[in-house]
DNA sequence: CGCGTCGATGTTTACGTAAACACGTGGTCC
DNA sequence: GGACCACGTGTTTACGTAAACATCGACGCG
């Protein structure tokens, strides 16, 4: 293999070999280079290899390069697992979430993964691609025998509250897409905030009422848009329409535009993604509703396709990376501090980006 | 903290108050319980704690009920440092990519990390932002450092291809996104063949010839799917129109449909991936095109959202799932046999996945 | 009835690292 | 000139686990 060194060392002793292949002959047993190795080759004692390791003073100069080089020689790397025994950290944080296929878990993440790099901590994943209560609860117990210093929950954390499910003490814990933020660190999009701005523009361009399909219910951000959609339209004494139950895809958006189509006064629709949106707007051109003149959508998420949907659609950016830097922030506090407790809501800001997918109402004077 | 157990154990001697925060009396220093306070407190020995919790044989029934009632009591945790220290393997297994944000690589790595689940292997994240050397070799260096058992790499190999980058021994390798079946254990969707069902349908279609949305030139992916399309107009001597390039971005698809929308004998493009289709589609809609009547749009990937587009996209779908599960099997191949230099490519079929977005070219008697 | 054997459990040791402490040498201060 | 200190380096130890080896008692067989 290219990316390996030539061949690892034998002590010179050939007699007293006490580093062979475990003694078996042919044993091809790539034994790893260990600090007393590159001690040994140094002619220093393993400790001195740790602190030039380490990068810690009271090293001479002299003594600093043999070391070195007999680490270059070697291709001396630290052992992580000795490393984390010693120090009782991992160094690793720990990411459990349902799924990455949905734009926002994965731009999380991304963001996630950004910036514990940069502050030297790995990130290992567990997904749950069935979300059952054991699926779940397996999950957690993975992650609690795992080399995890902390917990980034990207999920609705009710499906934890059942008393069962325990992390190792010490590993600290953050919650994105959740209102817990009573008992955990929560960080999160404001997606009331977001919903708000969503459900005003349309009303502000002078539709008389908004329809609205929702997320799954599940999810505890689909809820917050739904709740505000709501709010939002009794505030403004409008009536408000059933929702369309909808679960992220694109799919469901189609579905509930076949069936938006046939309500002749539904003028302007709020979907709680952008996907949905798609589907709508797809059903809206079957069905010969033109958007925007017939009819206004709004989505949510702002991904990267939406300027380049038919038409561009307005939606509701997320800063996605915005949410995982903060969840790495949070983390990373909790884990400097010892400070677990800490709970609160961490909001994220919105901003409705406007495009060519909403408009005044058809024999509407205009905004107003 | 809700989901730690309320407090943890301190071995008797003090006095006898074993179950005090800690010894410690202003330290809040969560004590980690180990299989020695287990031990002392089922009145075994640590070794017997030991089999007990790797499920060995030769525990009697009564000591082992002991024993776990201990395990319970305490909240204990075998502590997965030592564990490694101790076998010398880590069952973790790292993936290097360049960024989530595309679907496939989402996609691919959520397959990754359900399949490395399944066989007890957690996986460590390494994202590279942005793709210069220096990145991608801190990253390498990084997992060099980090505890993994083996590496799969998502993109163009080539950018390691410097001598410098290095590997400690015993990690093994497979690639994704790349040629180097030569050197490496290769994973990757049959590129070349789904671009050839892509443009051989356009042909057959009854189009003399197929434009063509390139990916960017660092994928590897992207130029076996352009070679391909490439291959097949040559092969069947029609004319080969000079590629457009774009970035996998709908911008840059936008961009070349703007451009191909004053090419007045383009009837087909073939984009090399789903979301440049999306750009094409609304470029041409803005132009007035209609697709597929007046021009044919074949994607490629099948995501999720394509069968939504207007019209739905005709695609060639790749089994992401599948490439994931066979980077997992390739890996733990490898660390089982203790082989890491089977060279070798594996491909993942395609299927084109034939929608809306393709007819034959106006004024054609049909296929034929 | 004594010896061999087997099964259950305890004891020792090693894994690789790094803190804490020990040691020795050279210089400084009074 | 002797006590002390600083600095560079070596030695000991602990981290938690589990393999390897040791021990001890019970049981069976000749």
């Amino acid at each position: 293999m290219d990316l390996n060194e030539p061949e690892q060392w034998v002590p010179p002793a050939a007699g007293s070999a006490r580093r062979s292949g475990s003694g078996v002959p042919g044993g091809r047993r790539r034994q790893r280079v260990s600090m007393a190795d590159v001690a040994k080759l140094a002619g220093v004692s393993s400790q001195t290899v740790s602190r030039v390791s380490n990068g810690h003073p009271g090293v001479v100069g002299s003594t600093r390069e043999q070391v070195l080089a007999a680490m270059r020689e070697l291709g001396y790397r630290p052992n992580s697992a000795a490393r984390a025994l010693r120090y009782g950290r991992f160094n690793t944080i720990g990411v459990i979430l349902f799924s990455l296929s949905s734009t926002g878990n994965s731009r999380t993440v991304e963001a996630i993964a950004t910036h514990a790099a940069a502050e030297g901590y790995a990130i290992t994943l567990i997904p749950i691609d069935v979300a059952t209560q054991d699926n779940v609860l397996g999950a957690f117990t993975r992650m609690g025998e795992l080399a995890v210093d902390a917990v980034i929950v990207i999920m609705e954390i009710h499906l934890l509250d059942t008393g069962t499910v325990q992390l190792p003490p010490g590993v600290h814990v953050v919650v994105v897409d959740s209102d817990a933020g009573d008992r955990y660190s929560v960080v999160d999009t404001d997606q009331a905030d977001g919903a708000r701005k969503a459900v005003r523009h349309l009303l502000d361009l002078g539709h008389r009422t908004v329809w609205h399909v929702t997320g799954p219910e599940t999810s505890y951000a689909g809820q917050r848009r739904t709740q505000a959609w709501r709010a939002v339209l009794e505030e403004a004494g409008r009536p408000v329409p059933a929702p369309l139950r909808g679960d992220w895809s694109a799919e469901s958006g189609y579905a509930a535009g076949l069936a938006l189509a046939e309500e002749p006064d539904c003028t302007a629709v709020f979907a709680a993604n952008d996907q949905m949106a798609l589907g709508l707007l797809r059903a809206f051109h079957e069905r010969g509703l033109a958007v925007p003149a017939d009819v206004s959508v709004v989505g949510f998420d702002d991904t990267p396709d939406a300027a380049f949907f038919i038409p561009p659609l307005t939606t509701v950016h997320q800063d996605f990376a915005e949410v995982g830097r903060r969840c790495v922030q949070g983390v990373l506090r909790q884990i400097r501090t010892r400070d677990d407790s800490r709970p609160g809501t961490d909001l994220v800001p919105t901003r409705l980006v406007i495009r060519d997918s909403t408009a005044p109402p058809l024999g509407s004077p205009g905004p107003g």
